[in-house]
DNA sequence: ACCACGAGTAGACACCGTCTACAAAAGTTG
DNA sequence: CAACTTTTGTAGACGGTGTCTACTCGTGGT
């Protein structure tokens, strides 16, 4: 495993255990046991390691939708909006990370290429619901990738405002899972 | 206007005007013509001065949404959810802010106050759908504040993944609108 | 006259990202 | 083998940031 692997393991793991605001340049080099110049030897500046360790928590997200069990397409939709959510609240400083524009650079093309295979992973268990025979009539006329888009939102939103805490003590009770309930119901009901 | 205020609404400036990243306590202390350590004289440390600003966030989404065209309860609850949309495309830098766990403290009393009253005036406009009697059936059994988190985090992934970017080539046109109508219809339709 | 207090200043400290000059190690080539 | 190049790492510096502390300067009250 090169230098450049091992930082963006290191700074994996520090983001994981510590938060997102521990993924300092010089901490990880820190961690990595490397003077703090070193990291700039193999990356442009901290948004490129950053991007990469974030295209990796989008590989692991769609790794947890590859593996849905099988089923109708129904089943399988709904199976791959609960691993989304479950991703974002079990790894909450990643999930944050990956939407950090901030930290990461969103020009970078790993990044969009993993982003975007999430995306039409998604939108492909959209079109095997909108397509198939034996549940007929649901969306028949809107685009799959639209339709998609929006049901993602909603699972972003709602994954987004649990973590951010403000809608906890409001509204769900003691996990967003009657929310997503409801939300499903909406879309699928 | 004490001082307080004129660094509040100099905060407030600053980040409209030049986005997030330029909220800094120096450069607010410098823009408002006071040495960089005058800020902490009035507020305990940056986390408190963003949050009244964030605060001040919620008080102009709520009064977008209480200043809502009359019209039946169903009419009311699409303008509200058009209006959050429409005031996070408005005001990106505040948005952001308002959600920030790093820039703000999510403790402030005033940003409580001022978030939930926001949620509460949401939640008011789904149990006043629930209840119409012309139009009746809609959600029956979900309680309204549930019903009213799953409906607002919908949105707010909406306005937070299109601010992101990632979906705009992918899949909305030039603008959310066309998700937000697929997300009303599925809550709506 | 005194003094307490609100408000501001200047300097320091510990971080941070990034840049530069330098050194060592590893691989390549004559 | 020897010389050279590339990779990798180091140490220091610079400007920026949030926060703390010591000090100053008015202003109002007793």
């Amino acid at each position: 495993m090169g230098p450049r692997q091992r930082l963006i393991t290191t700074a994996t793991r520090l983001l994981t255990e510590q938060g997102v605001e521990a993924v300092t340049l010089r901490g990880i080099a820190k961690a990595a046991g490397v003077s703090h110049g070193a990291p700039l030897r193999h990356f442009t500046g901290r948004a490129e390691l950053l991007s990469a360790v974030a295209a990796l928590g989008f590989v692991e997200l769609r790794e947890r939708e590859t593996l849905l069990p099988a089923g109708t397409p129904r089943q399988r939709l709904i199976a791959a909006c609960h691993s989304y959510l479950d991703f974002a609240l079990a790894n909450p400083a990643m999930f944050e990370l990956m939407f950090r524009r901030d930290l990461i650079d969103p020009e970078e093309p790993e990044l969009i290429t993993q982003s975007s295979a999430v995306f039409d992973l998604f939108a492909e268990l959209v079109g095997d619901l909108q397509t198939d025979l034996k549940d007929p009539g649901w969306h028949p006329g809107t685009d799959a990738r639209l339709l998609a888009a929006s049901l993602w939102a909603s699972l972003h939103g709602l994954a987004q405002l649990w973590l951010w805490g403000g809608l906890a003590g409001a509204s769900f009770a003691s996990s967003p899972e009657m929310a997503l309930a409801v939300t499903l119901d909406a879309y699928l009901g």
